[in-house]
DNA sequence: TTGAGGCTTTCAACA
DNA sequence: AAAGCCTCAA
């Protein structure tokens, strides 16, 4: 087979140019993945390189494990050695080896952003800081945002970059954090990339070491590389220079994750004799797909003009869906799909529904459910997420990682016995007073006093797990040690001794957790329990395992920026209403709303065949009912590009009013929220079962045992989630009508 | 001092 | 919808 046959001439060049430094400016859908793979085998087959010698990075593991299939599929299994992963498995790959020789042991735990934020709520403590006014989950991404600039690895000084609004010392937190963090023996995820990027400078051999390895360099999604990946990348790369980096200045959508777009608008000053090519024809979409799509990102100021041809050729116009309310827009979704099914031969899995938040899954998650509809929600509540599986989790790198706190505050008292925040407290402080850890304290018995029973049991559990561990691979097989933790901590009992559905569920989900274990055991028969930490530690944006057929002929749901680098028959982009795409917290800022752009034309981007735009009039959100002004992404987009359809005939008198008054394509400044306190008859109805669940109505007379006598000034929510609103003498107080043992006075 | 259950609050995107 | 905080009973 010809490698270069059926690929266009730019396509081409890109795959024959594989010395020295090169950019890919490669368009939505012109077949950056082709060139890639391609690329990869021409440099095996053609120039016979060994793929030990090639060192390929995208952003994601789907990604990456995408990449991989195709170059196998082209190169046949030598394919498998070439080194292709993510950034961040790139870097725990190469800190196992090497870490020690910047003070990093081998057997590091990773923190994700819930251990961060225990962290921080450990340290906000000893600062004497209410954690109710200071949010760990800012003071964690605050941190992060300072780290993703990376401008700590080239000196800059430290107090200049912190923050000095907040009412307390920031320095003082932020160091403490990290020397937290090295107890614990633990990094986050911007350390695995600093600390790489610190290896590679501060010790020579490593680099060099790595450098002879390695000697063609590819860097998927170019555009979404932060400071510090950049710098990993470079070094790497510097001695032999045959880096190329692939991406689309109009497809970056990470900048809140540290994204520098200046990465790719500037790879031409950092190598002066730089070739650039780029990749314009889309082989992927209809033409009015595709311009709809540049109608939208034209008016971004800030980008690299260029100009898609789309080679399919015409197709159907987009379609733009004015739904009632929420329940509307999921009706019209599924009742176009059922039309598109039956009279054109789609299948469920050539359908994907796009929303801007996870949150609005639910509505069509309802609808599909109600309609027998099979689907999948890729992202979302991931498996690894769940309670018990951390809960696992924690257990496995405690074992691993004895220095590691905040795994073992989880599980100490997991399943309850009975060690409290009292007890835990006491250890922690024999340990700090003692200098040890807290696992010393435990496992040698060095509390003070009379130690509850449950920390003797729970030294048994570790204890004795620690020595199963110790026969693995070898004596045990992985799959049977976290069989036997399951049960040894106690954990299976707890969850079986409540005979609930839920917790069967839990169950379950463990014993498919042990499954993905197996897997990882006959994939790596000499995979140790570190080894199979660091993989999944890494896997957190996988889809849920738990049904694996689903896939076959489902519906998929998923964020759009999930949808990144996917492509499907066709697409529902849904929510089009401005604050919510754009969100809200992205609409007052230039960059922000460029962002929000950029992300509307990936989603529409990745439509093949049909695109359907929607928005509500009225959205029901946790904050109360919204009237929502239409998009402005969709005004945008000329007239004669869209087919106009309407959907949900009840309340649209309602909707004409409010667009009469608002009118339509002005620049409007009125808020387009409004409170659902207002009186309900001007308020369209929402989706019928909203309704007439409470037994109270506005300004009826209560009595509460507690706040005694007052009155009903809010109803809101539906069937088991009514919360009322009533004012006491003492102030408002907000129930959920369900658990609020209320009387009518 | 612990554990359970009731009440309250929270909600952008991700490796 | 779910997790975290708070209160109260044991």
């Amino acid at each position: 087979m010809d490698l270069l046959e059926n690929l266009n001439p730019n396509q081409r060049k890109a795959v024959e140019h594989t010395e020295g430094p090169l950019l890919i400016l490669a368009g939505a859908g012109s077949g950056k993945t082709r060139v890639i793979t391609h690329r990869i085998a021409y440099l095996m087959r053609e120039k016979h390189v060994s793929p030990y010698r090639i060192f390929a990075v995208t952003f994601t593991n789907k990604a990456a494990e995408e990449m991989r299939k195709r170059v196998i599929g082209l190169t046949g299994p030598e394919g498998t050695s070439v080194f292709m992963k993510t950034f961040h498995s790139a870097s725990v790959y190469i800190l196992r080896r090497f870490g020690e020789r910047i003070g990093i042991e081998k057997n590091f735990s990773i923190y994700d952003q819930g251990d961060q934020e225990q962290v921080i709520k450990g340290i906000l403590e000893k600062m004497r800081i209410d954690p109710k006014k200071v949010k760990p989950s800012s003071i964690a991404s605050k941190i992060s945002e300072i780290k993703d600039k990376a401008d700590l690895v080239d000196g800059a000084r430290l107090d200049l970059l912190l923050p000095d609004y907040y009412a307390f010392d920031f320095q003082e937190l932020y160091r403490e954090y990290h020397q937290r963090l090295r107890q614990n023996n633990a990094l986050d995820f911007n350390d695995l990339i600093i600390k790489t990027v610190e290896l590679l400078r501060n010790d020579a051999p490593t680099l060099g070491e790595l450098q002879s390895r390695w000697q063609y360099f590819m860097i998927d999604e170019y555009q979404d590389t932060n400071h510090a990946q950049y710098l990993m990348a470079l070094l790497l790369s510097s001695q032999s220079r045959n880096i190329c980096v692939v991406g689309d200045d109009d497809q970056s959508i990470y900048s809140w994750r540290g994204a520098d777009i200046r990465n790719i608008l500037d790879f031409e000053k950092d190598y002066d004799d730089a070739r650039v090519i780029t990749l314009d024809e889309n082989y992927r979409s209809r033409q009015p797909i595709l311009d709809s799509a540049s109608h939208v990102i034209r008016n971004n100021v800030h980008r690299k003009e260029k100009n898609l041809k789309a080679c399919k050729g015409e197709g159907e116009p987009v379609v733009w869906c004015r739904a009632n309310n929420e329940y509307g827009e999921a009706e019209y979704v599924v009742s176009t799909m059922q039309t598109l099914k039956s009279r054109e031969g789609f299948h469920n899995r050539d359908f994907a529904v796009f929303y801007r938040t996870n949150a609005q899954s639910r509505v069509f998650e309802d609808v599909l459910r109600r309609n027998n509809i099979p689907y999948r929600v890729v992202g979302g509540l991931k498996f690894y997420d769940r309670r018990e599986i951390k809960d696992m989790l924690a257990y496995l790198k405690f074992i691993a990682n004895p220095h590691d706190s905040v795994s073992l505050a989880r599980i100490i008292n997991t399943p309850a016995r009975g060690i409290g925040d009292a007890t835990v407290g006491k250890i922690r402080d024999a340990a700090v007073k003692e200098g040890v850890s807290e696992w010393d304290v435990i496992s040698q018995g060095m509390l003070s006093g009379r130690a509850p029973k449950g920390i003797e049991e729970f030294r048994g559990i570790i204890g004795h797990a620690q020595m199963m561990a110790s026969g693995v691979p070898g004596a045990m097989k992985l799959s049977d040690f976290v069989l036997d933790l399951f049960q040894a901590s106690g954990y299976r009992k707890s969850l079986e001794e409540e005979n609930s559905i839920e917790n069967a569920s839990r169950i379950e989900n463990v014993e498919e957790f042990i499954n993905s274990v197996y897997n990882f055991e006959t994939v790596n028969p000499q995979g140790t329990l570190a080894e199979f930490l660091q993989e999944i530690s890494l896997f957190t944006s996988e889809e849920d395992p738990l049904d694996p057929e689903a896939r076959d002929n489902s519906l998929t749901m998923m964020t759009v920026h999930n949808a990144k680098g996917l492509e499907f028959p066709v697409v529902f982009l849904t929510g089009m209403e401005e604050n919510t795409f754009p969100h809200r917290l992205s609409i007052d800022t230039e960059e922000g709303l460029e962002e929000e752009r950029r992300l509307c034309y990936v989603g529409i981007t990745r439509a093949m065949e049909r695109m359907y735009l929607t928005n509500a009039d009225i959205r029901r959100t946790y904050y109360g009912v919204d009237y929502k002004e239409t998009s402005r992404f969709i005004r945008e987009i000329p007239d004669g590009l869209l087919e106009k359809r309407t959907y949900g005939n009840d309340s649209f008198n309602g909707y004409r009013q409010e667009r009469r008054q608002f009118g339509f394509g002005a620049d409007l400044k009125k808020p387009d929220r409004v409170r659902d306190d207002a009186p309900s008859e001007s308020a369209p109805a929402p989706a019928p079962e909203e309704h007439g669940s409470s037994a109270y109505r506005k300004l009826d007379r209560v009595m509460h045992p507690k706040y005694g006598a007052g009155t009903v000034i809010k109803i809101e929510g539906a069937g088991d989630n009514v919360k009322l609103t009533i004012l006491f003498t003492t102030g408002a107080k907000t129930f959920l009508e369900k658990y609020t043992p209320l009387e009518k006075a």
